[in-house]
DNA sequence: GCAACATATTGACAAATATCGATATGAACG
DNA sequence: CGTTCATATCGATATTTGTCAATATGTTGC
């Protein structure tokens, strides 16, 4: 996978609608599976595979607890994102004095 | 379409390799489709669909000059799009508090 | 060990997305 | 006006993604 196409999965964490309302609840602190999927409307196996996709990007991280996994969002894969973001869309400081991009 | 789905909508704009580096060329200032074109390995139509995701997502905007169109890096909706990032992932200060998201 | 429970994985399917080629729109220029 | 050129839109198709139900894995407590 190149770089663009991992940087892309960051992202795509943040493309479902499901997956952003994870998100604003673990804004509040780690929680267990059970309890997100309790305020969801989805079922079991679908969370897990949003939980999957937010852990693989490294917005989240998981940490199991006996039967329990508990998600919290990782401020480090938070500012990566961050990051990312910015990467790719600020401005380039002078963009005058060519050899810019590869020109 | 709700508050979660506009607000994916704009995390999209970065989810595709293609558009990663079409903003990555739009780092170095305005640039023009035929010349976007020219450094990517897709057609002229596949380009026109981006640009108007890109667009959409407030991310990119839009110069008619002509029979150019040329496109640049909004940077109200790069911080607007880095807010919004922030708004899913930064932690809530004070979660002993109680009172939070609802609970 | 076994029953109950929480989570993960698998397989199937529908919906969304990226892509292309063909065609439409619209500007510039003779 | 008709031709050329740049871009947008349309229709079709292959791939990816979100979802579910069913099943597997792994933990707890009897």
């Amino acid at each position: 996978m190149g770089d663009y196409q991992r940087q892309a999965a960051v992202f795509r964490a943040f493309c479902d609608e499901n997956r952003l309302r994870i998100l604003e609840m673990l804004r509040c602190g780690e929680m267990c599976a059970c309890k997100l999927l309790e305020n969801l409307d989805i079922g079991q196996s679908t969370l897990s595979h949003h939980m999957k996709i937010l852990c693989d990007a490294g917005v989240v991280v998981s940490r199991a607890d006996g039967k329990w996994t508990h998600y919290r969002i990782s401020e480090e894969g938070a500012a990566r994102a961050a990051d990312l973001l910015k990467t790719y869309t600020a401005i380039h400081a002078d963009p005058s004095a060519g050899a810019c991009c590869g020109d």
